[in-house]
DNA sequence: TGTACATCAGTGAACGCGCGTTCACTGATGTAC
DNA sequence: TGTACATCAGTGAACGCGCGTTCACTGATGTAC
């Protein structure tokens, strides 16, 4: 590939890899069109020929990011250690994704675009990250005869794994405040009480 | 009080006020202290002889936040449902302050403040919610005889009762994906699962 | 009680900045013949 | 194989905007005497 074209070649992929690389470096406020086009090497505008607007990059990273971490979920439940369940190997693989990748796990999930449900793919991206979790722990609940549901129990382990991910990156918990020597032995040992959880149900009368 | 005089009055906590109104119905970044300046009726500069900077002004909200969201946790850790443990009414009242202001709940953890570390009231307002959940926590376990240290349980507590707030106000979760009635029944239930969690530990063995 | 004066809360014009987006354009490319 | 031409990716100047912050200032206030 010669060093200057007019033409790019795929300018549309550099410019979301581009994008990516800013998302990860100066957080979402710190990222700009013209930044993008900048690192690119491109001029301001070129990006239009490629997306509609900012919205549409940022639903664009999102939705890559979502795919991300299904992939970092099904690898660390394929890779999980003996004699832990894989709701704790999907557990582990959400949480490294997020802290890994936390101005994008906050794109992902915060308010960074607006109308998102204008954006199909970027829905349906969202909604497997759930789904894999729920089909993992309907599996342990039928295995177990559980008499929590489903959905209450996929709900209160998302919410888990999510709050976990979401305070290890604003700062909040440190394996210091959680008495472990490790991130990694706070993500098991905290992902490893789910199972805990949709065994013995509430104690909550009424 | 006449209607117009040179010298406000309170004017520090006037800009404060308005400061969270346009917070809560324009998110943080609809936040501008020229907005906050025109609601409160006073020129655009005014505010810096009260703050130093945008920064200290989002420090002040985010600290009032984090003493609300007490509040409302002692609350409904005192007027918890007979048989409910007093973790379920503090997850209710952390959640419930959530749903109720979103965009601070958001300013409060998320990275809206540069250097937080510079602020020391927001840092020991921030630490007061997670220590009534522990302090709650660490009672319940004693009564119980569990094994698991109060340490993991609290972080797995709070990320749990964090993470359904985060997640309810990204619209990630609502009752209908839940498989219950209403918002309240939905922190009900989850947070029940609590305490199953720290009785019965973790099934990983290794 | 009345006056002089120091204090400092609030003013208003102005600054420089980076932003997303528009517009008419230019030039490289691939295809039809 | 060579040429004409339509396509459209990328250009560059310009727009209007709202922002945080600065600066020298003004005028209301409370206090000392």
């Amino acid at each position: 590939m010669p060093k200057k074209r007019y033409h790019h070649g795929n300018l549309r992929l550099a410019l979301i890899e581009a994008a990516d690389n800013i998302l990860a470096s100066s957080g979402i406020e710190g990222l700009s069109l013209r930044k993008v086009a900048q690192r690119t090497g491109v001029s301001a505008t070129a990006l239009y020929s490629h997306f509609a607007d900012k919205r549409e990059l940022l639903a664009e990273l999102a939705t890559r990011g979502f795919e991300q971490l299904s992939v970092s979920m099904s690898e660390q439940g394929k890779a999980r250690g003996a004699g832990e369940s894989e709701m704790v190997g999907l557990a582990r693989g959400y949480v490294l994704f997020a802290i890994n990748h936390p101005a994008l796990f906050r794109l992902m999930f915060g308010s960074g675009i607006d109308d998102l449900l204008e954006f199909p793919a970027l829905v349906s991206a969202g909604s497997k990250s759930y789904a894999m979790m729920t089909d993992s722990l309907a599996r342990e609940i039928a295995d177990n005869g559980s008499t929590t549901s489903v959905s209450v129990s996929g709900t209160a382990a998302w919410s888990m794994v999510h709050g976990l991910a979401t305070l290890i990156n604003d700062g909040r918990v440190t394996p210091h405040t959680c008495g472990v020597e490790s991130i990694d032995e706070m993500i098991t040992q905290v992902s490893g009480m789910l199972i805990g959880c949709q065994c013995t149900g509430s104690t909550g009368s009424s």
